[in-house]
RNA sequence: GGGCGAUUAGCUCAGUUGGUUAGAGCACUAGCUCGACAAGCUAGGGGUCAUAGGUUCGAGUCCUAUAUCGCCCACCA
């Protein structure tokens, strides 16, 4: 006999199974077998980045993919999932920038280009080994033989190529923006790379003399600013063209806000109101009499550097808004860039690409901003130039990377443009060709999409994609024609504002120093990080080779991701996939939540509320994380986690609060003994156990691994005398005489549909939900229990034997998704011992890994409506017997006399199962039948039909009993009154549908009849007492 | 400012196109060491489905408003 421990060990499996399944390879996927007409499947991994350890957003991320993979696989689908990770350009720089500085005190300038780019790479492969670690640890069955990286040869071959394409077709170009610069990393963000942050600032209103002010016209104009260092570049200032009418549309929008806001809203704006009523007289004569005196071009004096600076007419300065006049530093704000295009004034950049100051500073070059911003103020004070400071919060953007401050900046960019390649990516979410589930996240995509934004792709950076593009000048079109005649990997284009060419391949080198003795310098930029992840799906598989991976797997079939990246992600891998290859890149986005923690908020490192998946892994079993990870994939748009402290020492669980989440150490409050957290810093600390950050949310899929774990160990434990199937169909001989069987069966086929649907569908809590209730409530709870007499029955033995493998096998099947670990080490020790199983499904051979056993499928004509509505009676029998025992105190093994009165059908159901309801309900079953008496005293209830009777003769308390059912009769009697009001009501009857109203009369006939039944039992009870 | 979503048991969440007496896990109460499983078994308590209106024979489910919370996008001299 084959007997197993009493616990799963989930350590020991896990390290068992990988070596499993890497010795078999199964999660390979070959595309030549897609050839005899074998369907495909396959997925991209989002790409992890190199810049660190992955977190409990990954592990819901990848547990989806494998649970689709998993699933696939096993339904005979070829099936590739390409793992790899994301080289993430300015973040894992930042990183490694920030540790030389911390640890070395060197800048990315004292070791150059070259050897930072070694540092980095050396860091990658630390990073992405512990990455590609991890994710096997949670079981991911991804292709490891293919794993890629975004900056590897393969990519980057294809980045060229799509770059060389874009380049081509005129639509990468070179130009003048304002841009999102960060000082200390000296690059270009994007505007999805900073965070906005309220920090403590003022506000300070300068005043500006007009140059030759007439008799009547005011002789200066106040602007106010935040950041007073920038008037150094300022090229104008602004007043309303017709600040009259802006004040009375802004009073009228304001009107109308006060008439739909509600009370509370109310006192603000009637203030706001009022203060432009104020204006009127006490600003509008002045801003009129500005308006006109920029329509003649008047001046003023720019205080500090004494330049003269025109007074534009510009709708951009509102005059409901400060002293309604606005200084214009073109170069360094995004409006005041726009009204310098607009009003065609200089652009003067006062910056150097560290933040210090440049020589259009004047006397303030080459300091910092934060000291030239002290010097101006002062200078401004002691020139008498500045009229008021106001304290003021400031809402000030910070890079996400370097965490300093952001400094908008003119500098010259790449950038593509999106009006032409947008709308075919736009047509294929509109179309349905790309199907966005949840169907809403569609919307997001759309609008962002349809703004057709240009993409700055030109990242200052030393990481990432050089930029395939040489920089050339003082040459001519027929210069360039010469060095590169007969090449098609070379192409060029003249600068659109100056007389330089830009020289673009698909080759690493061109292979040339000079065209017509001018020296070829290539570009110094990095492409944006998130270009090699919008090629993704194509790069990863060949292209722009013509592959055989190619071939069979791209499109992919399904994308798995996070909704923070639909925009940043899935909507360019859509572009630049439709772009390079004419076709989509997947035909599903699955988009699923993120995870928060108790109070709602987003989990990061910095925060100290995150959990380490490997913690759970190691403290629960990957199976643990996975289930409870499927469990949370609802289609709501977050998921809360409350996150506890495991005490090392006893096991306690402590409550993870915003005031203990940043300690170092926790004195547990159950055994007073301290442990340390991620945030331990002192040797003392350090010294201690740590205390990992978990949930108890993955303690349900811990216990039910060890569930199944025991459930297969009951059936081991009587598998003696088992000699396999001796018929074809995987249905034992004897077919299925006994309804437990044939219910059994029945659940089987519908289980398996529903699992099966629900995971195709991505409702993956869903498929946890239904596996879940399945195997326990049903397989262990009732038909285990069903088994343990027909196993010490030799007549009944074989069968139940057969029939429990059936459905444990079977369950097992269905739960490997989402639980690979626990299934498979089960599947090895079934292999062992009850090696003559068979499953219907099964095609010749045994399979060595549950990884490529065949799905389920059980024949639909197993669902019998019937057997489990009958089922379902059978089990509310032995409810009702087990709650009176429960109720009248019988202990656990006394036995009780039972008698059970139904139809002559009913009883013929039930005649056969007698022995059963004696096992589950320790009863004796007596008299079964429509003319079966009550025992003189008896608690009786009712059960789908079936009158049971527990005598009660000797062991009784009749009080209980009496005031059990008088309680029980008063529900009753308001359940009835109810449904009688509702069917008298008239209405009701005459426009529900038939069906319904016939069900409730049926429903109200059946609460009746056992109303009756009870008041009568209650009589002889009170007869008795 | 624009868009999206959430509000159901003490906690975390399900709840299909409107139709039995609204479910699960954890927590709680009582009882249980019988050879699968105490990470368990049996039974139980606990919900005017955020609030106010409306549509309907019938609303947790549909509509309108309100409140609270969250996310995304844009903007803030």
């Amino acid at each position: 006999m084959h007997e197993l421990p009493k616990h799963y060990d989930h350590a020991a499996a896990q390290a068992r199974c990988r070596t499993l399944w890497d010795a078999g390879r199964y999660w390979h996927a070959e595309p030549g077998d897609a050839k005899g007409g074998r369907p495909t499947f396959s997925i991209v991994i989002p790409p992890p980045n190199v810049t660190g350890a992955l977190h409990l957003g990954h592990a819901l991320n990848n547990t989806l993919q494998d649970v689709l993979v998993r699933m696939k696989r096993m339904q005979g689908f070829v099936t590739l999932w390409m793992p790899g990770t994301d080289h993430a350009g300015i973040a894992t720089q930042a990183v490694v920038e920030r540790r030389l500085l911390e640890e070395e005190k060197l800048s990315r300038h004292d070791l150059g280009r070259e050897r930072l780019v070694e540092r980095i790479w050396a860091w990658k492969e630390q990073y992405e080994k512990r990455i590609l670690g991890q994710l096997r640890d949670l079981g991911a069955s991804c292709d490891w033989d293919r794993t890629r990286f975004t900056l590897d040869e393969r990519c980057a071959r294809a980045v060229r190529e799509a770059f060389f394409r874009l380049f081509e077709k005129g639509l990468v170009r070179r130009g003048k923006r304002l841009v999102n610069w960060d000082t200390f990393l000296q690059t270009a963000v994007s505007d999805d790379e900073v965070f906005h942050e309220e920090v403590k600032g003022h506000f300070w209103h300068i005043r500006y003399d007009v140059i030759d002010p007439r008799p009547g016209e005011p002789a200066s104009v106040t602007v106010a600013t935040t950041r007073p260092e920038t008037l150094l570049g300022d090229t104008a200032v602004a007043v309303h063209p017709d600040p009259s009418a802006a004040l009375d549309a802004a009073e009228a929008a304001l009107r109308e806000k006060l008439a739909a806001a509600s009370v509370k809203e109310q006192p603000p704006i009637a203030a706001e109101i009022e203060s432009i009523q104020a204006r009127r007289t006490e600003l509008l004569p002045a801003l009129l009499k500005l308006a006109a005196m920029a329509r003649d071009g008047r001046q003023v004096r720019l205080p500090l550097l004494g330049r003269t600076i025109p007074l534009v007419a510009d709708e951009w300065a509102k005059p409901e808004m400060g002293s309604g006049c606005v200084k214009i530093t073109p170069a360094h704000d995004p409006n005041d860039y726009d009204v310098g295009l607009r009003r065609s004034l200089p652009m003067i950049n006062i910056l150097n690409p560290d933040g210090t100051l440049n020589t259009e500073a004047g006397p303030y070059a080459g300091l910092t901003i934060r000291k030239a911003r002290e010097r101006v103020v002062a200078d401004l004070e002691a020139a008498g130039q500045l009229e008021q400071v106001e304290d003021r919060l400031i809402d000030l953007a910070h890079s996400d990377r370097s965490k300093t401050p952001i400094e908008p900046y003119l500098a010259d960019q790449w950038f593509i443009r999106m009006a032409e390649i947008a709308d075919p990516a736009l047509r294929a979410v509109e179309d349905g060709r790309v199907a966005i589930h949840p169907a809403r996240y569609a919307k997001s995509y759309l609008d962002w999409l349809g703004e057709k934004r240009d993409w700055p792709v030109g990242r200052q950076l030393w990481w990432g994609h050089r930029i395939p593009i040489w920089h050339v000048s003082g040459v001519s079109e027929t210069d360039l024609a010469a060095a590169f005649a007969g090449r098609d990997d070379v192409r060029w284009r003249k600068a659109d504002d100056s007389d330089a060419f830009f020289v673009c391949s698909t080759s690493e080198s061109l292979g040339v120093d000079a065209v017509a003795g001018r020296p070829l310098a290539r570009d110094p930029d990095v492409l944006d990080t998130w270009f090699s992840s919008a090629l993704w799906p194509h790069s990863t598989l060949g292209w722009p080779e013509k592959t055989a991976e190619l071939a069979a797997f791209y499109p992919t079939t399904t994308l798995v991701t996070s909704r923070d990246i639909i925009t940043l992600w899935v909507a360019r891998m859509v572009i630049m996939g439709l772009f390079d290859t004419g076709e989509i890149p997947f035909k599903d986005v699955a988009i699923h939540p993120k995870i928060l923690d108790r109070y709602g908020e987003t989990m990061s490192k910095s925060k100290g509320n995150g959990v380490d998946p490997l913690d759970v892994i190691e403290a629960l079993g990957a199976d643990a994380l996975r289930f409870g990870m499927a469990s949370m994939a609802t289609e709501t748009q977050d998921v809360r986690m409350p996150v506890e402290f495991q005490c090392p020492s006893c096991g306690h669980m402590i409550e993870q609060t915003v005031q203990n989440r940043t300690k170092p150490r926790i004195d547990c409050p159950k055994c007073a003994k301290p442990f340390r957290t991620q945030w331990a810093q002192t040797p003392d600390d350090l010294a201690l156990p740590r205390g990992p950050a978990v949930s108890e949310r993955f303690e349900a899929g811990r216990n039910f691994s060890n569930k199944l774990w025991n459930a297969t160990r009951f059936v081991l434990m009587n598998l003696e005398g088992y000699a396999g199937e001796d018929c074809s169909n995987g249905i034992p001989a004897g077919s299925l005489d006994a309804l437990e069987d044939r219910w059994l069966a029945s659940r089987l086929a519908t289980v398996t549909a529903e699992a099966t649907a629900a995971i195709e569908t991505y409702r993956f809590a869903e498929a946890a939900r239904v596996l879940y209730a399945f195997a326990w409530d049903e397989f262990c709870s009732a038909y285990l229990e069903l088994c343990k007499p027909r196993l010490a029955d030799p007549a009944t033995r074989r069968q139940a034997q057969s029939m429990l493998l059936l459905g444990l096998d079977t369950i097992l099947r269905l739960l490997h998704p989402i639980m690979p670990f626990v299934t498979e080490e089960i599947w090895q020790h079934l292999r062992e011992a009850a090696s003559l199983r068979r499953m219907p499904w099964d095609g010749a051979g045994r399979a060595e890994s549950i990884m490529v056993a065949a799905w389920p499928s059980p024949p639909s004509t197993w669902v019998d409506a019937t057997t489990e509505r009958r089922f379902g009676t059978f089990l509310a029998v032995v409810g009702s017997i087990r709650e009176i025992r429960s109720r009248q105190n019988v202990p656990p093994k006394t036995r009780v006399e039972v008698a059970l009165r139904c139809s002559a059908d009913l009883a013929a159901l039930l005649s056969p199962m007698a022995a059963s309801i004696e096992s589950m309900a320790v009863a004796t079953v007596g008299a079964i039948g429509p003319d079966t008496v009550s025992p003189p005293a008896a608690a009786g209830a009712t059960a789908g039909g079936v009158e049971v009777f527990v005598d009660l003769a000797g062991l009784i308390d009749v009080e209980a009993e009496i005031g059990r059912i008088s309680k029980e009769n008063e529900k009753l009697v308001g359940l009835i009154a109810a449904k009688k009001s509702k069917l008298e009501s008239g209405s009701f009857a005459e426009k529900a549908p038939p069906a319904v109203v016939a069900k409730e009369r049926e429903q109200l006939a059946e609460m009746q009849g056992r109303l009756e039944k009870a008041v009568a039992t209650l009589a002889a009870l009170r007869g008795r007492s």
